[in-house]
DNA sequence: CCACAGAAGTGAACGGCGTAAACCGTAAAT
DNA sequence: ATTTACGGTTTACGCCGTTCACTTCTGTGG
């Protein structure tokens, strides 16, 4: 953790930084597109003051795209908690619902976040840039549910190389943590359907789909329903179905 | 169909707009941007002249990436066929796997194709631009699959209405005709293929994955595998892994 | 055969973009 | 109190998509 000597100046330049990406979020709100001189009109700034933030166009970008996700997440979050603490299936599925009418209320934004490609270069100002808050919450969900309902995972040993070594020192050093190392199958499966998810809303948001299945959701319902039962959830389908519903219909 | 009455003035005009999409596709290849005035340099002409063949920048990358999108079929159907016709469930994956190597070797091109908001203003020149050509391949390949392992389908009557809708009356007027409409319910199936085969890939090509997971295809590979007994594959996964873990090293 | 319509292409221009460089006042640091 | 360096402006360059007025050429109908 890097200390806080919170200077007068670095306090003023932290209250810019975050100026910087209010106002960018405002301007994507607002339909307009992100660029350098925007923003910094809306400042009342001209934008090579924003090189003294900002190394280039890529990087607010990136910043942007960081803030958006996690402020997305928040909304995630808040459609899980909807539903009783007890409720893990639920609420995961309120996320994943949530997710994807955020995505088609936001497709801008939506782009933003997931369909970028990531930057590679090293970040200096927010360290694992390139890794998604909602990805935390995700994952922190279907833990919740196999702490509950004890479903079966991969045997580390079953997998793959690449995917062991992925899966016991993963990339997101999230809540990984309470999980032993025997059972990091767990984040297989989790990487499993965050491929599904992101598979059908990607494929909605981006207009590759038939609009009626887009309209009706019957094509992300389908892939959650059908994810469900690897997560030990096969017999409350139904209820979960009508809950994936009713959240569709706001 | 047009009548052709291919005068020579407009035969003139075919061939420019063939060389158009050319050096675009050239351009892409290079590494650089796809831009009206590169183009038009390449051409040796100047950037308003491309006004007489396109009426704005996002028509030539509707056109594109429609062109882009045809050849790339060409390749997975050059994939298939280093398989006997026989092995229909061989050829679906060799075409799913050369996919993904695509995506991961043009990834703007992919991009411009599959990541790109569809153009919903109705286009003049190509009739259902929206609609991808690696689609119809994919739809064939499946019902081939389907016409030897006869694997099961949803019923028709047991889809939701807006699925039954779409699978009945469906956008791609592809291969579709020779289904019977108590089978449609394998279009159903193709969708569900289509959307994780799209998520992994896309979830890859994007680097929202480990890299480790990318760089092993083990996903990718898992994703197939796992959707192969939907398809009444059961038996020859063995088969199948090793067959795609080689189309994976070239 | 000729005149004319219209297609194809050019040049200049507008506004917007990311970015680089030179410059300046002012607030912090010594 | 003097120096330093930060945060900002101005100007400028080279891209971009797009518009418009203008020319050049070509195919065609009278």
């Amino acid at each position: 953790m890097t200390v806080e000597p919170t200077t007068r100046r670095e306090r003023q330049r932290e209250a810019t930084y975050a100026e910087i990406v209010a106002t960018s979020i405002a301007l994507l709100r607002d339909g307009e597109d992100l660029s350098l001189r925007a923003v910094a009109q809306r400042m009342g700034m001209t934008a090579p003051a924003l090189y003294r933030y900002v190394a280039s166009y890529q990087e607010l970008v990136d910043l942007v795209a960081y803030e958006v996700d996690r402020s997305a997440t928040e909304r995630f979050r808040a459609a899980a908690d909807s539903l009783p603490e007890s409720d893990v299936a639920g609420r995961l599925c309120a996320s994943a619902t949530a997710f994807r009418q955020w995505a088609h209320e936001s497709p801008r934004e939506f782009g933003l976040v997931f369909a970028n490609p990531i930057a590679d270069t090293s970040c200096v100002r927010r360290e694992t840039l390139t890794l998604s808050s909602s990805g935390h919450l995700f994952t922190d969900q279907i833990k919740a549910i196999w702490d509950v309902y004890a479903f079966p995972v991969p045997a580390v040993e079953d997998l793959p190389p690449a995917a062991r070594e992925a899966v016991l020192d993963p990339l997101i050093p999230a809540e990984s943590e309470g999980v032993a190392e025997a059972d990091r199958g767990l984040l297989w499966v989790y990487m499993q359907g965050w491929t599904q998810l992101y598979g059908v809303v990607t494929l909605e948001v981006f207009g590759h789909m038939d609009p009626r299945l887009v309209e009706s959701g019957d094509l992300f319902v389908d892939t959650l329903l059908r994810f469900a039962p690897r997560m030990g959830l096969e017999a409350e389908l139904d209820r979960l179905e009508t809950l994936i519903r009713s959240h569709l219909r706001d």
